[in-house]
Formats: structure tokens, C-alpha cells, sequence
DNA sequence: AATACCCATCGTAGATTTGCGATAAGCAAT
DNA sequence: ATTGCTTATCGCAAATCTACGATGGGTATT
């Protein structure tokens, strides 16, 4: 149901034991939160992951550099943004784990370039939502 | 410089003692993260900003179920989502903060609707970004 | 003025995010 | 095997987010 979306975000991932947001919750330790699990339409959750993966100004300041670049090496953004090194890793982890950009190894550098299929679903997604 | 998009997209609010997230930070408390402002370029913030309103199903939801209905009261979403009626006002409040949403007076309720001055703004601004 | 209704706000708890420095992990060359 | 370079990951602290119940505020209506 949201295999064409979720498994292809998927792809640049090593491994399963990524970040998940579970909206609704897996963990079995009493909460005070609703254990009932909310179902959202078809793409609302899809839409919300890109949404959030945007919802930083450096995140998204990193994706404008890659498509200018259209690729480029995180000591790259190291050197343009006043972050630490560690800080820049996470927010591309983030970008990767949403799907939006995709790592490839150049030792000893990893280059990092858009993610074009699921650039042009968060794009569809993103058009047909505000119609 | 931002007048255009910024000065729109503040025109719900009541106050300007709002959440504001400002990155870099202007409270003066010692901290360990980093004290110098990041400076990110004309629309990027306000992207981010727009994309972080964005960033959780439920608003998701809401902002389809105010395009669908045109306009609702914050009771009918209660009605429609498993959430508190506190949850859903706070979301409410979130939307209404990035500008997304704007509410009327309709007493005893509040009429929200889409404020479509900002969602022309986010939606050229997220159309934009995708080129 | 008191009531009733609807919704916002407050206070709180737990989870997540953001940032940093420090450390580990991967790869190529020596 | 060791070194050097690059980047990921760990561990921590502070801030923010999400959710809830409880309370407060505003606007008719009685």
C-alpha cells in the first residue's frame, strides 16, 4: 500500500534499525499518550516525513548546495556552514533517511548527491497536496 | 528583505510573544550550542518554517480536511481524530503560527480556513525549491 | 448576573530534535 | 600492520514537540 513510496525511500539505507517516527506508538512501556494507533490517508504520512525532513532551515540550505553542486562531500558543507562536523553528519543522515539524498562512496570521501526518484515523488506529493 | 513573505505571513497572529524558533538563539543563558547566528538565505527559513508546520501527519490531515470542507470548526476535527481537544487546538495553533491557517470568529465556535495568501506564498515557495 | 457552550491556554510528562566534543569506523596508501 | 584522511556514531545537555487533563476566557442566551 505504500510500497512504491516507502520502499523506494528505503533504498539508500543500510539497515532497518534507522529512525522511524511511529506515529501512534510501538513501544510497549506504559505512556500517557493514546495507545491507539492512528491511520492516516494514503500519502498523508509519506508527505508529512518530507515535510519534516524539510523542517530545517540548515537541511534545507544543504539541499539547495547539492543541487547546485549537484553533488558534493560533507567536509564541503562543513567548511559553509558553522556547524560542527557531527552536527552536519546528522542532518544528512536525516536527508537520507527521508530519502531525499543519497550517499555514494569516493574514499575517502562519500559523496553526496539528490536522490532524483524520490525527489520527483516528494515533489508530486508536494504539488498535488496544495493543488 | 523577508517584508513580503514574513510580514504576510504573520497576519493572524494576535501577538507577536509566539513561538518563534529562532535559529541561533537570542535567550542569554550560557549554553553549549553555538552562541553566533546562522544567517541562511532570503526564502530558506521561511521554507523550512512552512515545512516544519508541515511536518506532522495530523496537520497534514487537518490542512486536507480544511481544503475538502473549505472551512471547519476545531470541534469537528475533534470529532474526526483520536486527539484530545487540547491536541488539536495546539496543532491548530501551530498552522495558525505558520501562517497556513487563519480563524474566525463564529460564535459560540471558530471558523478556521486555509489562508490562501500563504498557501499561494508556500506553495510557490515549495515549487520553487523543487525547480 | 448566571449559565452554557466552545475553544484556548496552562501545566506537566515523556519523546524527539539539535547541537557539541569525543571517539570509532572505513578505506587507501604507505 | 600502521598511518592518515574522512565521515559516522556515541553520549551528553538543552531545547522543542506531542499529548493529555484541567482550567480559564470569551460570547451568546437565559
Amino acid at each position: 500500500m505504500n510500497g512504491a513510496v516507502s520502499s523506494s525511500l528505503m533504498s539508500t539505507k543500510i539497515n532497518d534499525s534507522e529512525y522511524h517516527p511511529t506515529y501512534g506508538n510501538s513501544s510497549q512501556k506504559q505512556m500517557k499518550r493514546s495507545l491507539e494507533q492512528i491511520e492516516y490517508k494514503e500519502n498523508t504520512e509519506a508527505l508529512a516525513r518530507f515535510a519534516k525532513a524539510l523542517g530545517h532551515p540548515t537541511r534545507i540550505a544543504i539541499l539547495k548546495h547539492l543541487d547546485n553542486q549537484s553533488c558534493c562531500f560533507t567536509g564541503d558543507l562543513v567548511e559553509v556552514f558553522p556547524l560542527a562536523q557531527s552536527t552536519i553528519s546528522q542532518h544528512l543522515k536525516e536527508l537520507k533517511n527521508a530519502g531525499l539524498i543519497q550517499g555514494e562512496l569516493k574514499p575517502p570521501k562519500i559523496k553526496y548527491c539528490i536522490n532524483q526518484d524520490n525527489w520527483k515523488i516528494a515533489k508530486a506529493l508536494f504539488q498535488q497536496f496544495f493543488d
